[in-house]
DNA sequence: CTGAAAGCGCTAACAT
DNA sequence: ATGTTAGCGCTTTCAG
């Protein structure tokens, strides 16, 4: 390793060649008020031609802030996770603030982060992303002593921002009433925090839908699979296995996500079956491989939800009022795996490509 | 916002309680040599009682180091990055070290990031994760002057971890003339910053396989586009179109990604062909698209690389002696999306799914 | 508007 | 083995 920054230029330095006392420099290069602007360009001068850098430390000890942002996540290599640290960044970076990453992904990690909370002393805010915080967590978390912004999840602790899960979910199955369908199903996520008793936004939302159409409901229509595991396009094939095997299969399924779908596609054709001429399926996201695939969706803007998240850190630091929940559209996005019911219409339909 | 941090405890309160001075809870508390076992047990024990957390701020500033490691990648919503992001930050976390993370994706970004360098004075180390690093850039990266290692990509300047391109380029095309290929293609991606008169690895050992399987190159057969796009799937898509249009199309298309190749297998079947009976794809990278998309492919691991690079960093920091180049190993994975030519030999070929 | 002085919380010599 | 003494580089009162 190198000595530490040999080329180091101090804000003496700066003050010295400046002439003025570092105490002035300071006050210049922060932009404070009282300070005169020939002074202020002199010493801005002088700090840019000798790349001065201040020392984050020192500014920090001396009483300013971190300018460090922790943004906790549960995973790193799934699309909606880091399309939405995409737009966290962005707004982070342009704020000058600096993203500090830690990963919380099975329940030992996030364990171990909420107990031993890594980022304590080392941040002005947290941001969570795309996981909902446990009572328990929400108490830790808290004595860190921060703000805290919450991004794709619900929150009622916290300024979130969202989508309408109900309302999404509403999109898609109304869609396939609308198309004629009568027998559908759903592969639902469950959530481990959460309360049984108070299905979650789409799952209630699909209820509704049902109920309205003056579809009766029927729970073997309905498969639950567990949150969290890695890809979620196995979970997702498995549980249509389940659906296809019943006395009276669906002719439409709702998957809570873009993956699922996949999976559920992918179990449809292995059987032989066609999609979306013997059964439809619709997921929710938009990712990317929905467009490949040519599947149904119901699309969130995922990159947009990372850069409101950041602002709202953004204006929590400047000590401006944050929303307390901002919900984004989604959008029903109609491809080639969703059809009217039976071989009807032949013409309306497009294969799924690759 | 809270008051920045009310519940503050100093090394000074545990030395205190603990009946000591700064000096020794300090030394007690960084495990140094000469402290009583008895001694360092008792502030150990009032420091986990008071929840005592060192200010990294303060103690940087003392002449410790920052204990924060700089991660710079182009993208966070492409799986490949992510992948090797997640690798790396679990050695980081468990090596205790902080990852703060810079995105420099478009060219504006990244000239940006290496002019001015905002990971300056606040890293003990610097990790760049997929791209190459161009001289220019390397110039100003090593003004930070902390160590560097590059993960994903060739590096003559830098310890790296990375495969070894001509020999993944060698099993991909070497699979093709073993299935009996004669008219093999090419979809290459350009790095802009690459010397064209050497070509990359895998576009040489394309050349290398052909001229050792005696085919004769032909231009026609070889399409370059601009590595950076977004997903890469168009570009593999409209390169195939170029390939189709050839006076005399190949049977089977090496492509430089699976991104890049699920682009191919998409054009071949809207063109009313069929994968692998009528063209062979195959990629590079082993992304989860290509086993959902049951595409061949040369895997690569890149969550261990991003494992290794950290690995490499902690090292570094240690002072141990770190290795300059590390390479992984790849590995065929024949799926569906390649067979012999014509129509020979059906039973097997499997149908892509999905 | 500017300068002088006093730390922020910690670690690393240097003593003891 | 432990305590004492100096700062690290900056911001911030408090004076001028």
């Amino acid at each position: 390793m190198l000595p530490p920054v040999p080329t180091a230029v101090n804000l003496a330095d700066v003050a010295r060649i400046a002439g003025v006392s570092p105490a002035t420099a300071s006050r210049a290069l922060s932009d404070h008020p009282h300070v005169a602007a020939a002074t202020r360009a002199r010493v801005w001068r002088v700090a840019t031609d000798l790349e001065y850098v201040v020392s984050p430390e020192a500014s920090r000890l001396a009483g300013g802030s971190t300018g460090r942002v922790a943004v906790v996540v549960p995973h790193l290599s799934r699309w909606f996770f880091g399309a939405m640290l995409e737009g966290l960044e962005s707004v982070l970076r342009e704020a000058g603030l600096d993203l500090l990453l830690y990963r919380v992904g099975e329940a030992a990690e996030r364990q171990a982060f909420f107990d031993e909370l890594p980022a304590r002393r080392k941040v002005d805010a947290v941001v969570v992303l795309g996981f909902a915080v446990g009572d328990d967590e929400r108490r830790r978390l808290e004595r860190i002593g921060v703000d805290i912004v919450v991004a794709g999840e619900q929150s009622a602790s916290y300024p979130s921002v969202r989508i309408d899960d109900h309302a999404a979910g509403r999109q898609a199955v109304d869609h396939l009433v609308h198309l004629g369908h009568r027998r559908i199903a759903m592969i639902a996520v469950h959530d481990p925090g959460a309360d049984p008793a108070h299905p979650a936004g789409r799952s209630s939302a699909y209820h509704a839908a049902l109920a309205d159409a003056g579809i009766a409901a029927d729970a073997t229509l309905v498969v639950t699979v567990d949150r969290g595991a890695e890809q979620g396009v196995d979970q997702g094939a498995e549980a249509m296995g389940a659906l296809l095997g019943a006395t009276s299969p669906p002719t439409a399924v709702f998957a809570h996500s873009d993956e699922l779908a996949l999976g559920a596609v992918r179990t449809v054709r292995r059987a032989g079956l066609r999609v979306p001429e013997d059964v439809s399926v619709i997921g929710v996201d938009d990712h990317p491989l929905a467009a490949l695939t040519d599947l149904s969706t119901v699309g969130q803007p995922v990159h947009e939800q990372g850069e409101i998240a950041g602002r709202m850190v953004v204006s929590g630091l400047r000590g401006e009022a944050v929303e307390r929940v901002v919900l984004v559209p989604t959008r029903l996005v109609i491809r080639g795996s969703t059809a009217p019911p039976r071989r009807s219409r032949r013409g309306a339909t497009r294969r799924a490509d690759v």
